[in-house]
DNA sequence: AATGAATGAGCATTCATTCAT
DNA sequence: GATGAATGAATGCTCATTCAT
């Protein structure tokens, strides 16, 4: 059963998502939550503290979610076949995009402003670090260009997050059109 | 000769220029663009006559460049080594890029809010297109996935805005690297 | 035996007087003390009518108190050693405020905003009555000018308010450092 | 000859100056002080920054008078008779205050919440030195209780105080009660 | 053409008080 | 009696745009 705070805070949530998914966190506007949500601004501050607060409030979990995934250990074991990592990591956010759609998409394009404006960045950096180590393993002889790996990473990440946007709730299809997206791209890195 | 006219509207753009790029164009203020041309804001309203107007008055140039690329006709003839297409779009883009270089950036990564905000979809799109008329003369069997398409053309893109943005003025090594950046990226398409 | 109905409202003043001691009536916010003394702010509602009302429970008897002290007839006759009875009206406020430290800081120092915020004058016009009759039955033949027997006033009580601030919780000392300001001031004022 | 803009400023001034004189720093609005001059809100603020700016311009002089006052090195030549330097002392704030009555009223009893709530405590602290250094140089054989001393420290300026904001522009007389009132004060300070 | 004061709507946030539960 | 969500007005401050000079 919903008690009338949690139906409250849902309203809010919801209308605020809304918001920032529209105009971005710096250009969202407390007023406009609360006309949409039919809540008095007043009463939004009783639920959350402040704009940031609401902010946070919404994107903690998914947030969470991503910082695990940027901290999380790959194996770099001498046998892997390189561009697997890369792989498993891109089904990763995948699976966190899944279950995150709103908040995912607010926080790599809407979220300017707010604390959590270098997310984005952050999985490009992690993207980068792989690919940089992956092809070292593979015996490359010279080195790749910083410049060019990183390029390369914000392709990947960019791309897998147009990919996110624009599909639908189905899972199985989601899988199909990264494991695809994936082949392409990371054929041209790793070959 | 440059008129006094002329040296006022220059100091104004470039100012702004200035501004939008570190700012936005959202966040960009114009009591701040006067300030910062040593021109009174009254007198900025002179020459423009709205801060959208000024941003499209500095943006329009390297707008219409950009929209000239998008429309260009490519030979589709069946002989064309497929990538050469994309290949000398990226390069068009670049060369663009290298005569507009901060009009560039603030086109693709500042410009949320104005009327230029989807100029980059815009070239995402027109990206996609070639792409899916160069696979399929390619003579592939299966159709390509036009969200795959689209992902990939938001990673052909997205790639390239980000080594414009950290390349320095020499236009040789831009060259070399933009072409290092399409080789690795166009493989995995192509193949 | 203290019912529950006490308890709570003992709770609520004494939450109350800290806020207003620390902050002032004006700055005072009914949501602190709601929190600080862990009772919720409707329910201070149901015990106290307003804000102002709380501050006026709080500090009801120390103004009854006072006002008595005000109102108190002082014997005039002519033998009186003159400085006596302002001695005495100073000793009496002393020992009203020995009995409520707090509330009377409160009442002289922090009840702008308040019903109460004119005390402390009223108190200074009391002394300077004392003052002005005392000084005539000492036989001045020139008459003091009221302004500054106005100021004397504010001299004595502004002190001792002072000395009462920074003293602690020993009634022997409080004593002696009153008699020892007072015979300072005084001589001044009837030798 | 007065321009529109010291006439505008002019009247942001003195109806700030009676808001801070009637409700104190902290409970003055900025829409208040707008209505009463005339001056839309978003107007004020082109002539001062922020309502602390507004406080700080009006007050900025009378602050640097009074802060000149308790730098200043006085003469503690063995020859002084004591009690001349702080008589000296109530003569320079007597004639800071006639250059500043509503200014120095506001800095002395309506500054809370703002960078000049200190001011008073200065004076204070400023004239508890002389008090002692001076009680000291008088040869007393037992050292002054410093809570005393302090406390007689606060019943002069108070009192100073008050009588300013009670004298009214006749320089002359405000100069006869000061006189009036130290020879009284000092009496028992210096006796 | 040039000035910058003026406007008015907008922003995030706070608070005493009320009221349905 | 007790709860704390809800209200609505207020706060300091900002900004694109206009307009008298």
């Amino acid at each position: 059963m919903q008690t009338r705070k949690e139906q409250v805070r849902g309203k809010i949530v919801s209308a605020a998502r809304d918001e920032f998914l529209d105009f971005g966190y710096a250009n969202s506007s407390m007023r406009n939550i609360a006309s949409k949500s039919d809540i008095t601004v007043g009463n939004i501050y009783s639920y959350f503290s402040k704009k940031d607060d609401l902010f946070e409030s919404i994107l903690k979990g998914t947030v969470e979610e991503l910082l695990g995934l940027l901290n999380m250990e790959f194996d770099d074991s001498d046998e892997v076949i390189a561009q697997e990592s890369i792989k498993y990591m891109a089904h990763s956010v995948a699976d966190v995009f899944y279950r995150n759609r709103t908040n995912f998409i607010i926080l790599m394009d809407k979220s300017a402003g707010s604390k959590y404006e270098n997310i984005k960045s952050q999985l490009i950096s992690r993207a980068c670090e792989r690919i940089i180590s992956d092809m070292e393993n593979k015996g490359n002889k010279k080195k790749v260009d910083p410049l060019i790996a990183e390029s390369l990473s914000v392709s990947l990440i960019e791309g897998l997050i147009h990919l996110f946007k624009h599909t639908g709730k189905d899972k199985r299809k989601l899988e199909k059109l990264v494991e695809e997206f994936l082949t392409v791209v990371l054929k041209g890195f790793y070959q």
